[in-house]
DNA sequence: TGGCGCTAG
DNA sequence: CTTTCTAGCGCCA
């Protein structure tokens, strides 16, 4: 359905659906107030006196992405963390992708689909936030993790009864008991949704129902429902999300039926229809009922709601304690009372990391290493907008022999607020490694590794006496005080460096570990390349060719090509970008199609410095005043923002532009164009070049980490980056990351190259030596691939380290000097990955077609004998 | 209050 | 049961 005709054909749907002029009457049952219950559950009432909403972010992670770069609009697309797709858009799902897939498995399916790195979680907290924000104007607002918010709308309702205020109708989907339910997902019986059912009324007469003329709670549904309209068009109006909502007097209620009608539309369960609803569900479907819970439920014989309500409360109280007994209890009688609780700060901030294994100190350092400085950043970026800070550390870690069970331990904050972040950081570090000490042996086997902040106490107030800009300017030109410019183009060009730099080595790090934890690894290289190509589909599609779509189904109608690109240009939103931001990150990239994401990517960073350039003349009078701030100010968070360091979380989130344009623009171009042969050699060559350059650049590099602070007194302690406390003079970002970089370079490449011997981390990307051969018809052109992006970081740090010899800090990075000519090459390039993908898929075309088909039929079988309705009222 | 389990997205 | 990266709550000692 698009944007257009959205309202006058959903209009008729509801009309054709549930009555109208020629079907039912809209209203057909009249309940009194509160509804008694006169049928399966004597003696039950319903409590009706709240209108509550759930709203739901469509496939959200999917949707941020599409609004960060809305080529991606219409074509399939795949969020992945690690070697999982943990959500997909509309498009990947009608072709048969599912959440939690595997990505080589999701690839193999719909070979155009586009793979968007997701483990930088950034993003989706703004947008989150952004939501959130909008939604909290309507009531009183829960969050539920990252896409789900509960609006007790209540008073918002009252309000508009006071004022005379009444709607004839609901808005949206009425969700009855009668209607037939389908199942969306294999193992989520929580999830549901409508079956498609035109013009099959439910019958009036089976309503257990008195039927008293007006209930004041259809009153305030009706209003709900259309301020659940309007919630929805705010939120798509100021946020360019699409959401979905469910509208009725209770959270439970709510969210069962939020999902109904989804994407982008809403549903209305009255509560006269609840009990007989809720009726028909698994038990497994009522929120709050897990995992563990259906399974001792199952023990007992109780699979539906209906057996539930046959179980006494006191019986249920033995069993599940009395709280989990009496929302049983009343849930499986559509009856829920909790409340809608106003969400404020979040009580705990933690970072965590997960890799196969992990089985010595000096490598869980090394994964302490890479989190502890994330989470730092994070409890800054809180403290900014909270004042507090955590009074408690608790580190969480996952061992392979107690299966999926979590230790942990926790200790006072071992980091203070008062020191600079790189010591708050280490000091996060030996706190973490000595709980591990004191926990485990060597050798263990860690999984999963988590810093936790929690107990967050009100902190020394942030002094407020500089504006948000001038602070966003100071930001910007950290780092480069040797070159104090009021420009902006140097102002935002220097941001982007460091972000750059910073993002390599956020890359380095992350790869180096970033093993998988069981099942079939996806090599690096496999996964790197899968992304290329993706981005290549994407790249000749917006360029204007069509690629026909193996997969698609005939019934589906919308496959991508000329056309589906075209609807997504038209209906993208527009992102708002300064074209100052363009000309420091991504000015040589416009219009090519290629790198779209790019230019998209990071706007709030660079956006907000170039802004704050744009003020610079205006502001920079107040620059000299701040700069003579007192000593006491050091707890002020501008303090941290003068660090040379680069925080965490730039890093990632800059992580996907790098891939882009270092993969695209670089080692794609020219091996690509080479027979597989030469390709072949140059990629040995290559390889050689690469244990070379690590050797090189180790050598002279401290062995310990290189964080040490001779002065360890009042004295704000704020310039010192990685590379603080080396003799070679004043240091900067460049020459940290470049310390930092060739550490990881260097060890990820001896772990490769010694395998088995010094390894420490059992790295995921060996093969199995029983792969089917034509596994091997890839690799050479995935292992490729894999190798360019590795020669692009090394070519990097070798530029890096010219620079450092030369001072010429400002020179621009390779890949942001390609000529027009070049730009045109890529997109040549863009066409030949893609005709080499389908050339690939054909040779895989019916072992997919076949899993296709197994996985289709597998989904018809699990659920639906569950939900499928005894027909009440149906002949 | 800490540690663990369960639930959620 | 299963995986990601979180976040919150309740129970128990």
């Amino acid at each position: 359905m698009t944007q257009g005709d959205e309202k006058v054909s959903r209009e008729q749907y509801r009309l054709r659906t549930y009555g109208g002029p020629q079907g039912r009457p809209l209203q057909p049952c009249i309940p009194s107030d509160p509804v008694s219950v006169t049928g399966a559950a004597p003696g039950c009432t319903l409590s009706t006196d709240r209108a509550i909403i759930q709203f739901d972010a469509d496939a959200f992670y999917a949707q941020v992405e599409e609004n960060r770069n809305p080529r991606l609009k219409g074509v399939p697309l795949a969020v992945t963390q690690k070697y999982l797709v943990v959500t997909c858009n509309q498009a990947a799902r009608r072709l048969g992708v599912t959440k939690l897939q595997g990505v080589t498995e999701a690839k193999l399916q719909v070979p155009s689909l586009v793979l968007v790195n997701g483990e930088d979680l950034t993003p989706y907290r703004q947008a989150s936030k952004s939501i959130f924000s909008v939604l909290a104007r309507f009531g009183r607002a829960e969050r539920l993790g990252m896409d789900e918010v509960f609006v007790d709308v209540t008073a918002g309702v009252q309000e508009r009864l006071q004022k005379g205020f009444l709607c004839s109708t609901y808005n949206g989907h009425i969700h009855t008991a009668e209607m037939a339910l389908k199942q969306e997902t294999k193992h989520r019986p929580m999830d549901l949704r409508a079956a498609k059912t035109f013009g099959v009324p439910a019958p009036e007469a089976e309503s257990p129902f008195s039927s008293t003329p007006s209930a004041s709670w259809e009153a305030s549904l009706k209003i709900a429902s259309h301020i659940a309209a309007e919630a929805r068009a705010a939120v798509k109006a100021e946020t360019g999300f699409r959401t979905s909502a469910g509208i009725s007097c209770s959270k439970m209620l709510a969210k069962l039926v939020s999902g109904m009608h989804k994407p982008d539309d809403q549903t209305v369960i009255l509560p006269s229809h609840a009990p007989a609803f809720v009726a028909t569900l698994p038990v497994r479907a009522i929120p709050g009922i897990g995992w563990k819970m259906d399974q001792e439920l199952s023990a007992l014989g109780i699979t539906s709601t209906g057996d539930l309500r046959n179980i006494p409360l006191a019986a249920l109280t033995q069993r599940f304690g009395e709280r989990n007994a009496k929302y049983m209890y009343y849930a499986c009688r559509g009856e829920d009372t909790t409340p809608v609780v106003q969400s404020g700060a979040p009580k705990s901030i933690t970072v965590e990391d997960s890799f196969k294994s992990c089985t010595t100190f000096p490598s869980a350092l090394h994964v302490l290493q890479i989190l502890a400085p994330d989470l730092i950043a994070r409890l800054h970026e809180d403290h900014q907008e909270h004042t507090r800070w955590p009074s408690t550390m608790t580190l969480k870690w996952r061992q392979k022999k107690q299966g999926w069970s979590r230790s942990s331990a926790s200790i006072p904050m071992p980091a203070q607020w008062s020191t600079s972040k790189e010591q708050q950081a280490e000091a996060i570090v030996q706190a973490s490694l000595s709980i591990l000490r004191k926990n485990l042996a060597q050798p263990f086997s860690l999984t999963l590794l988590n810093i936790g902040a929690t107990s967050f106490l009100a902190s020394v107030p942030a002094q407020r006496i500089v504006p948000k800009a001038l602070r966003s300017f100071l930001k910007a030109g950290q780092g480069s005080s040797r070159h104090k410019s009021t420009s902006s183009q140097q102002v935002a060009g220097h941001a982007g460096e460091d972000m750059r730099v910073a993002a390599l080595v956020a890359i380095a790090a992350r790869r180096d570990y970033g093993a998988h934890p069981k099942g079939q690894p996806l090599a690096k290289s496999h996964e790197r390349a899968l992304n290329e190509t993706s981005r290549a589909c994407v790249a000749a599609s917006s360029g204007g060719s069509s690629l026909p779509d193996m997969q698609a189904s005939p019934a589906d109608d919308d496959g991508w090509g000329a056309e589906s690109a075209a609807r997504a240009a038209y209906t993208a939103p527009h992102m708002p970008m300064s074209s100052s931001t363009h000309a420091g990150s991504s000015s040589m990239l416009a219009g090519s199609g290629f790198l779209a994401s790019s230019t998209s990517m990071g706007t709030e960073g660079l956006q907000s410095r170039a802004n704050a350039a744009l003020n610079a003349q205006q502001i920079s009078h107040l620059s000299a005043d701040v700069l003579q701030l007192p000593m006491q100010s050091r707890h002020d968070p501008l303090h941290s923002l003068s660090s040379s360091v680069a925080p965490p979380r730039h890093l990632l989130r800059q992580a996907n532009m790098l891939e882009h344009n270092s993969s695209d623009l670089h080692g794609s171009l020219n091996r690509m164009s080479l027979p597989a042969n030469q390709a072949q050699e140059q990629l040995t060559e290559q390889r050689q070049h690469e244990i070379q350059q690590c050797h090189q650049a180790s050598r002279g590099v401290p062995e310990a980490a290189p964080v040490s602070n001779g002065d360890m007194g009042e004295e704000p302690i704020c310039k010192g980056a990685w590379g603080a406390g080396r003799p070679s003079g004043p240091t900067s970002n460049v020459d940290s990351a470049l310390v930092k970089l060739s550490k990881l370079q260097q060890a990820s490449t001896s772990s490769c190259r010694e395998a088995g011997t010094d390894r420490e981390f059992v790295q995921g990307t060996v093969q199995s030596s029983a792969e089917p051969s034509d596994e091997n018809a890839i690799s050479a052109p995935l292992g490729a691939q894999g190798a360019s992006c590795q020669s692009v970081v090394l070519s990097e740090l070798e530029r890096l380290e010219r620079m450092k010899v030369s001072g010429q800090h400002q020179a621009a990075p390779q890949w942001v000097s390609q000529s027009p000519e070049d730009v045109s090459a890529d997109m040549l390039l863009a066409r030949k990955l893609q005709d080499e993908e389908l050339r690939w898929h054909q040779m895989h075309s019916r072992v997919s077609a076949a899993q296709t088909l197994k996985r289709k039929l597998k989904k018809e079988t699990t659920l639906d004998a569950f939900l499928k309705k005894p027909a009440l009222g149906r002949k």
